[in-house]
DNA sequence: AGCCGTCGATAAAGCGCTTGATTAATGGGT
DNA sequence: ACCCATTAATCAAGCGCTTTATCGACGGCT
C-alpha cells in the first residue's frame, strides 16, 4: 500500500532497502556509480513506499529551484486578454516539457515598489523571469542590464535598457499592412494608435507604417474596444474623406468597426479597416478582420526556451526577432465577404 | 552597500550584529521574547546587508510552502479565454494579499496520468490547489474527497464526488433568462448547448431553463464561436419558426449572431439571442448581448480565500453558491439598440 | 544574604536531501 | 601471493533556517 504512510523520507527508503541514505540519493539522481542491481532494488522500495522526494530539500541543496516567474503588467483584469493567454500557454508548455514550474505574477505597483521582482530571485522562489507586455514606464527593467539574474522580455524590447528579449518583427508587420493598403489605392488614412509614448513596439509600428503611408490623422484608442469606437468616430468626423483606418491592435479595430457600422459607414465598402495581432475574434468579426498575425504561442515557447538557456548559461544574451505576416480577410475589401450584411 | 555581497545568510547577519544565529531567526519571525533593543539592532544590520531570507530553507523547516496551484483544463490554447482570465485574476489578487504565491498548471493528460496533481502536494510544491473548469471526465477529482489535501473547485462542482467548491448559481441564472424570454412572449425557442454530458453546470442550466420554457430543438455548439455558428444554422433550418435562441455561453451566442446575420435574419427583430457568462465582448457585439452575468473575478477571490482557510484549517469544508443576474442588452429585443445596422 | 521567578538570549537538534572525500571490495597483472 | 587500479557503496559535512529546551543574569522578596 503506497498510500499507507503519508510522510516518507529518503531515510526510510534507505532502511527498507538496506542501503545507506546517500545511496538512495544517488539513485534518485541517476548517478552512474550505482550498480544496476541496487539501483533496481532501491527503485522498487521507492515505488513500494510511494516515496516522493521533497523538492524543498533538493532545491535547498542544489541552490536552484527549477521554477520561473511569468510577470505581466496590471491591466484591467490582467489575464482577461487572449494576447497574454496565448503567450502564457506557449510558455507553460515549454516550461513543463523542460521540467520547470511557472509562477504567476502581476506587475502592480506594490510588486515594483517593494522590489518583489528581485526578491523572487534572492529568496529563491525562481531561477528566471519572463516579462510580458513591458513598456517605457517599467523602469525596473533597467535593473536587469547587468544580466546577473536571468531575465527576458517577451514580445517587447527596450531601447533604453540593453536586456534580453524575443520579439516579433513589428516593423515588418506594419510595413506589410501599409503596403497592402497602398496597393488597394488608399490615400486618406486614419491611424488609431495606443501607447505610442510608452510602448516601443507601438512606436515601431507607427514609424514603419508612416514611412510607407502618411496618415491624415492620428488618434489614440487606448488599445481597447471602447477606445477604438471613440477613435473611429473622431476620425470620420474630423475628416470624412478617409477611406481606410489602421489600428495598432485588433481590439481597437473591432471597436472601430462597430462604431463605423453604427454611424452607417459600411466596412469595407466605405472604409477599410486593418488591425494588428490576429486575435481569435478577428476571424469571427463581421466583417472578418484583415490583420497582422502574431505567432503568440510560438513566441511564448521560444521565450521560455531561451530563458532556460540563460539559466543554464548555455547563452548569455538573447535578442531575437521573429518574422510576422499580414492575414488578409474581409475588412480591407481585398477579399469578398462570405455574405454582406443586409 | 546592500548590493555588495550577493549571497548573505542568517549567519552573517548574526555575526555582524553580535548576536546568535537563533536570535536573528527569532526577530525574523517577530518572536515576542526578543528585546526591542536587539530587535532594532538586528533589523538594522539586515537592512544594511540587504539580507533576504531563503524561503526554501524556511519552507523546509516550516513544512509548508505558502504557494498554491491554479489548474485549468486543457483548452485549445488554454489561457486564451477571458473566462479563465477573470477568475485567475481574482485568485492572484487575493493570494498575494494573503502572502501566497500562485503556480500555474494545465490539466493535460500527462498531468493527470502521472498523478502530478498529487505530487504537487507530496513534493512540497504547494499547500493547496484550485481547479477551474472541472467536468465529469476529470475523474481524478474523486481523489480529493478525503479532504486530506486542501482542494477546491472554482465555479464548478461535482455530483459524483463530495469535494469543496465555490460556484455561481447557474440554475437561478438560467431561470432568469428563461423567464425573461417568456415574458417577451417567445414560445418557439432554440437551445444551443455544449458539454451537456460532461459539465455539471451546463446540465444545471439546461434543466433549469427547460423547467420554465421547453425548447423546440436542442443542438450542441461545442461552447465555441464556430460551434455557435453551425448550431444557429441548424436551428433555423430545422425549424424556421423559432423566434429566440438561448446559448450556454456567450462565445456561442456571438457565433450564432454572426451566422444569423449572414443568413439574413436580423437580431433581435427576427430572432432574439440570449447568452451566458457576460464576457467583455458581450457588451461590444452588434447587437450587444443580453446575457447572464457571472462575477468571475469575485468568484476567483472567494475561492482563493476559502482555499487558504482550508489550508489553515479554519474550515474543513466549503460548498458555496453565489447569486448571479441577467443583464439585459440589445440582443433580446427588450432594449432599443443604439443604432440599427443598415 | 539567599532564593526564586522572569526575561532575553543561546545551543543544538532538526527539516530532507546532495555530494566530494573516503573506504571497502573486487579482480587483473606480474 | 601481493599490489594497484577499479568499481560500488558509505561518511559526513553541508544547504539556510526554525524552534524547543536550556542557561545566565537580574531584581524583588523574605
Amino acid at each position: 500500500m503506497p498510500k499507507s504512510k503519508r510522510r516518507c523520507t529518503i531515510k526510510e527508503v534507505a532502511e527498507q532497502s538496506g542501503v545507506s541514505l546517500s545511496t538512495v540519493s544517488l539513485v534518485l539522481n541517476a548517478h552512474p556509480r550505482i550498480s544496476p542491481a541496487t539501483r533496481e532494488r532501491v527503485n522498487a522500495t521507492m515505488k513500494r513506499l510511494g516515496y516522493q522526494p521533497n523538492r524543498l530539500a533538493r532545491a535547498l541543496a542544489w541552490k536552484h529551484t527549477r521554477t520561473l516567474a511569468v510577470v505581466m503588467p496590471q491591466l484591467r483584469h490582467a489575464f482577461a486578454d487572449v494576447y497574454f493567454g496565448e503567450i502564457i500557454s506557449g510558455i507553460y508548455d515549454k516550461a513543463s516539457k523542460l521540467g520547470f514550474k511557472v509562477l504567476l505574477e502581476i506587475a502592480r505597483t506594490e510588486f515594483i515598489e517593494s522590489q518583489e521582482y528581485l526578491r523572487l530571485y534572492d529568496q529563491k522562489y525562481i531561477d528566471g523571469m519572463l516579462f510580458i507586455g513591458a513598456n517605457n514606464k517599467h523602469k525596473f527593467v533597467g535593473e536587469f542590464v547587468d544580466r546577473t539574474r536571468p531575465f527576458l522580455l517577451v514580445n517587447s524590447y527596450s531601447k533604453q535598457h540593453d536586456v534580453n528579449y524575443v520579439v516579433s518583427n513589428y516593423k515588418y508587420g506594419a510595413w506589410q499592412a501599409a503596403q497592402h493598403l497602398c496597393r488597394l489605392g488608399h490615400k486618406h488614412i486614419g491611424f488609431i494608435g495606443g501607447g505610442l509614448n510608452e510602448i516601443q513596439t507601438s512606436q515601431d509600428i507607427f514609424e514603419s507604417f508612416t514611412e510607407v503611408l502618411k496618415p491624415r490623422l492620428v488618434v489614440d484608442g487606448w488599445l481597447t474596444e471602447e477606445g477604438g469606437m471613440k477613435a473611429a468616430e473622431e476620425l470620420v468626423n474630423a475628416d470624412p474623406a478617409i477611406t481606410a483606418i489602421f489600428t495598432l491592435n485588433d481590439k481597437m479595430a473591432l471597436g472601430a468597426i462597430r462604431k463605423l457600422t453604427e454611424l452607417g459607414r459600411r466596412v469595407p465598402q466605405d472604409i477599410a479597416v486593418v488591425g494588428f495581432d490576429d486575435i481569435p475574434q478577428a476571424a469571427f468579426a463581421i466583417p472578418s478582420l484583415t490583420t497582422v498575425h502574431q505567432p503568440l504561442y510560438e513566441i511564448g515557447k521560444l521565450s521560455c526556451e531561451r530563458l532556460i538557456e540563460l539559466i543554464h548559461r548555455k547563452v548569455d544574451r538573447v535578442q531575437e526577432v521573429l518574422p510576422i505576416y499580414l492575414t488578409v480577410r474581409e475588412s480591407c475589401g481585398a477579399k469578398q465577404p462570405a455574405t454582406l450584411p443586409v
